[in-house]
DNA sequence: TTCACACCTTACGTTAACGTCAACGTAAGT
DNA sequence: ACTTACGTTGACGTTAACGTAAGGTGTGAA
């Protein structure tokens, strides 16, 4: 286990972000770094959420839901119930991930084939315009 | 070329959206229906272009983004320095999407094995319970 | 004619996700 | 002692993408 601990700084500028946002990802409850007096200490695992949130966000989630799915990290394995429930929301979650991969799949090919033609038509005008310009 | 013509409700309860949000893409630039007095007249290539916007959308484009992209299917054939314009566009488009695309996939493949990881994990301390309460 | 719709415009309200000061503390180097 | 660098807490500002009334128009059915 990589002991290593970073400042605020340090992650701002490892994920290109500024010291505000992660301030804020906190305010929002999905950070609780510890402190040396009131400066903030990042650990490993910290780093790795801020990791899941980032990626969430490329993803198009929102803090809620990135928030949610820290969570499934980091149970608090209280009792069944609640780890029962937890595997319920961890399945539902990866039901929506498959959707989301098969439609961001079928939008991506579409729109990749339909600028394929938009160009094709851009050329065949281009073409067209010299060869009147004769 | 179908010739249909379609009332803003029609169009979103396709599309299952608002009129409010039909205007504001109006407002924004993207749509320019044709009006019947006052009344908004929407043809088959306007269906298209909120096609593309929705899309654009699911995609996490921004509307100014999906502003750019209707516009490569629609060029003002003026000039072909302006064609040429609009060519590199396309293709600086497609390099953008073609990465997104990549980047996406390998997001949305690592949270679906870590989502299987997590779920493992919850298994094994619900049997761990459940074999101590014994 | 009066009612019910479907449409319109204008305009203020809302939410998420930060940005941007201001004002302050602290520790290290010169 | 002074500057520089990095950290802190408020707290108000901003942008995108709509939501939500409030009030007016036009048209067909009862």
């Amino acid at each position: 286990m990589s002991n290593r601990s970073y400042s605020i700084t340090d992650l701002a500028t490892d994920f290109d972000i500024t010291t505000r946002t992660i301030r804020f990802y906190e305010e929002k409850g999905l950070l609780n770094p510890e402190r040396n007096g009131q400066t903030r200490i990042y650990s490993a695992a910290d780093r790795i959420k801020l990791k899941l949130i980032l990626r969430g966000k490329r993803l198009g989630l929102s803090l809620e839901d990135s928030k949610d799915i820290i969570e499934m990290y980091h149970p608090e394995h209280d009792n069944s119930p609640q780890i029962m429930k937890l595997i319920d929301k961890i399945r539902e979650r990866r039901r929506l991930i498959k959707e989301q991969l098969r439609q961001q799949l079928q939008d991506l090919n579409d729109m990749l084939s339909e600028l394929d033609q938009a160009e094709e038509r851009c050329v065949e005008a281009l073409e067209d315009m010299q060869r009147k310009a004769q």
